[in-house]
DNA sequence: ATGCTGACTATGT
DNA sequence: TACATAGCCAGCA
């Protein structure tokens, strides 16, 4: 049996957390689903992350083309996967001959952990 | 209640 | 560089 290290969280706002940092990305910029985990204040939990995002609904206002994973890769399943880099390319994150986003420079820096004003 | 899955990541080979 | 494995935990059957 587990005991979630953030017992006394409803589960909608883990949810409701990461989509709201997921909301801070900036237009043409990207973040990994560790960063996001990260600040949202779940350090470790980037399964959770694509969780959450897999659970929005269609035509959401969240920006969940904005989330890529550790190697600047798309990593939504098939049918989504083109989508989200055609998203990404009209905002003008650029991709390498590998299909990859380079990182250093066009992953998100924010300047403060978000999580800590909310 | 129990067990499995998944839009991941870090580490080892 | 690429593939395999372990760890992670909220949903869901």
């Amino acid at each position: 049996m587990y005991v979630s290290r953030w017992a006394g969280t409803a589960p909608e706002s883990l949810h409701l957390r990461i989509h709201r940092l997921v909301s801070r990305i900036p237009r043409g910029r990207v973040a990994t689903y560790g960063q996001v985990a990260r600040l949202a204040g779940l350090l470790g939990q980037a399964r959770l992350v694509g969780y959450a995002l897999h659970a929005l609904p269609a035509g959401t206002s969240v920006p969940w083309q904005r989330v890529v994973n550790a190697q600047g890769a798309i990593s939504t399943p098939p049918g989504h996967d083109a989508l989200q880099r055609r998203l990404l390319e009209g905002e003008g994150v650029r991709f390498d001959a590998r299909g990859r986003i380079p990182l250093a420079s066009f992953q998100w820096r924010p300047r403060r952990s978000p999580s800590r004003t909310l």
